[in-house]
DNA sequence: ATGACGCATCGAATGCGA
């Protein structure tokens, strides 16, 4: 089974893409983020004719908005991180029949966090320390667990065009870092990197100064799996085709094969 | 060079993204 994360900056803005997209690549699961639209603009007519007739919405006026559509029906769907009280709508989870098992599937679009010492980093920081918890809460109750989305972190220095000057900026500063491997130390791995991958492999590119023409990019969209999933992982990509439409959004969408 | 590009918003200039 396939499952999909796309950041689509706008899902009014997109639809078409997303039509097209899975109509081309027919996934199980597509995670998406920053809908910024209400849970009563969402196209649930045009995704069920697509063949998602299963979507979890938590949608947000202008920013923000997260949704998971599935082929297959999802259960026990929980909005936000429990535990963290927040204005914004950022994470949905929910839990699917897989081939071997039920699959618990937590979806979320990081905070950006503007730049390190300002409100918003700090923000970023309490959220990221937020979403800790949840996760060791959902791992203790779930063996086979994904955590997908826009992270707004480049983990490593290969995740990024330029690791030197942009050293300690927003999605490589050290704090962000260690709030990414505390999530690994969790008992969960970076799927992308369970396999071989072409060099200078990013998910975003700046809409400005040619970004993507001179893949100038940053890898901050990920997939994570718990521990006991690690074994089922038969692949891990990166889909730059949809980048080259017109008028594409800024992200890529990353596909997990179970 | 805090600007570019794109999206959203009670309708134009501004906030925000990353």
């Amino acid at each position: 089974m396939k499952i999909t994360t796309w950041n689509v900056n706008s899902l009014t803005a997109r639809l078409q893409h997303v039509l097209d997209w899975t109509a081309a690549n027919p996934v199980d699961v597509l995670c998406l983020q920053e809908l910024k639209l209400t849970d009563d603009k969402f196209p649930l007519d045009a995704l069920r004719a697509a063949g998602y007739p299963h979507c979890a919405v938590f949608g947000q006026k202008t920013y923000n908005g997260v949704a998971i559509m599935s082929r297959e029906p999802l259960r026990d769907i929980v909005k936000n991180i429990d535990g963290y009280a927040d204005e914004h709508s950022r994470v949905i989870a929910a839990t699917l029949a897989g081939p071997l098992g039920d699959l618990r599937l937590v979806n979320g679009y990081f905070v950006n966090g503007q730049a390190p010492g300002t409100p918003k980093f700090d923000y970023k920081m309490s959220w990221l320390r937020g979403l800790h918890d949840y996760m060791q809460g959902e791992l203790s109750r779930h063996d086979w667990l994904l955590l997908v989305g826009d992270f707004n972190i480049a983990p490593e220095d290969r995740d990024s065009f330029d690791p030197e000057g942009l050293r300690e900026t927003i999605h490589h500063t050290t704090e962000e870092r260690a709030q990414f491997r505390r999530l690994l130390e969790l008992g969960m791995c970076d799927s992308f990197r369970l396999f071989e991958q072409p060099e200078k492999s990013y998910s975003w590119w700046d809409y400005r100064m040619l970004g993507y023409p001179k893949n100038r990019g940053l890898r901050i969209d990920h997939i994570l799996v718990s521990e006991p999933l690690k074994p089922q992982v038969k692949g891990c990509s990166i889909d730059r085709t949809p980048r080259k439409w017109e008028k594409p959004s800024d992200h890529a969408p990353v596909t997990i094969e179970l």
